[in-house]
DNA sequence: CGATAGTAGTTGTCTATACAAGTATAGATA
DNA sequence: TATCTATACTTGTATAGACAACTACTATCG
């Protein structure tokens, strides 16, 4: 059977056409989009068309509009109009704008005992490790460290995650069903603390993951600098 | 200076009239509301100008519009569907199983500023507040305060908070709409750290939550003592 | 130089109209 | 009876135009 064409309102073009600038990079936070009379004309509707899809993506908190001035890619806000459980991971990963990442390691190698358990894998089996420390504007924020299954993602070695997020990578190779995490408050270790400039007994944020991709898992784990709150906001569903 | 009187747009005022029309139990849930055209005549407005208003309350879960039948007023679903976000409260009211709770303040007083401007109340109305210590065995392991909008739950104070947590009875009486959480590793302060039996500079865990129903505000803020991990497990929804 | 007025561009609101798409009902038809 | 059809009503989308409110900028005036 084929697959019918989805037919898509205007209003919904002009606003996935927006959306697709703002993601792909092409408009960056607080860049101005097109005003409502260049986008009807882009598209060739009317302004109350183009109004309709800017008032949405208002309401979704992915522009901002100012009466007689224009309207402007908002900033990533933690705490933006996102998804439930999995804007916690999202928002991190946007927090606040990572310029830059250090790649402390990415290799593959055997599981230990411990996370051998977690991943319902066998003691000695292979797996991929990466330790990454997110910068923004060279101040370490984020200490991620990951171990995935490589059935889940055979060629997660090859990225170049200066370019993509380990988060964004492993989203695009594998639908995330189901996703555990596990937050927490500590005064993490020496080594970290060094990468992320925190003093000995700053309270700061843990985070684990566990996601399943079927029935393989990975785990993901960050420590979050102090001071740092993090903001989650979720829209409940009705019905 | 007097305060200028408010100038709402048409659609304002018939967002307003309907929803009026719901809170006052003339419109009870399954009613059907007014048609656009109705509203249109009635309001001496255009079509586009009923269907925007209606559009809005939907969005805001008011009501629900079917194709070619109608308009509707929701039902009030009291939190009856689990989803992700909500589940951070009820996994940490659950959390450990609580034993016995004691109410360190459970009255109603004047709101102060701070409190106010995250309520949408003014400086000075009242709010009901409540502090409670959740003992696990004897131990304490949560500090919760709470400011609760009178409007949401008019009953709050007279509630026997030994028998059901507020969460418990809040989400009883309010259908909660939307929620933000705040999650935040901090030194808290040393009255708290009397409760929970935390040692200075041990981190803990806070979780400020703040819920809208329509648009009435309820804030929530806990302190979870340290080394108890908070676990969260959410089902991602497609599409 | 500083203040003012004008102007162009933008968003916010509103109207009147049109057609598409979906539903329910009554009446006609097989 | 069962099924189709026409119709009336509803919501969904889209247009073209209008005016209001606001901002930023420029040109002018004192």
């Amino acid at each position: 059977m084929a697959r019918s064409e989805q037919v898509f309102a205007l209003y919904e073009k002009i606003k996935k056409s927006v959306v697709k600038d703002i993601e792909s990079g092409k408009l960056k936070p607080d860049d101005k989009v097109h005003s409502e009379t260049k986008l009807a004309r882009i598209f060739n509707a009317s302004r109350m068309t183009a109004n309709r899809a800017l008032k949405e993506l208002t309401e979704e908190g992915r522009i901002v509009r100012v009466q007689g001035v224009g309207t402007f890619v908002a900033r990533p806000k933690p705490g933006a109009a996102l998804l439930e459980i999995k804007s916690i991971a999202k928002e991190i990963a946007d927090w606040g704008g990572v310029h830059s990442s250090q790649i402390l390691v990415l290799k593959q190698e055997k599981v230990k005992e411990e996370i051998a358990q977690k991943m319902n894998l066998n003691p000695g089996d292979a797996v991929f490790h990466s330790i990454i420390v997110h910068k923004d504007k060279g101040v370490g924020v984020q200490y991620s460290e990951r171990f995935v299954n490589p059935k889940v993602a055979p060629h997660y070695l090859d990225q170049d995650f200066n370019k993509i997020t380990p988060s964004e990578y492993l989203l695009q190779v594998a639908p995330v069903q189901e996703a555990e995490h596990i937050i927490e408050a500590v005064n993490c270790k020496r080594q970290i603390q060094k990468h992320l400039k925190i003093k000995p007994d700053e309270p700061c944020m843990s985070l684990k993951r566990r996601t399943w991709s079927f029935d393989m898992v990975a785990t993901y784990s960050i420590i979050i600098s102090p001071g740092s709150r993090y903001k989650l906001v979720g829209k409940f569903i009705r019905g």
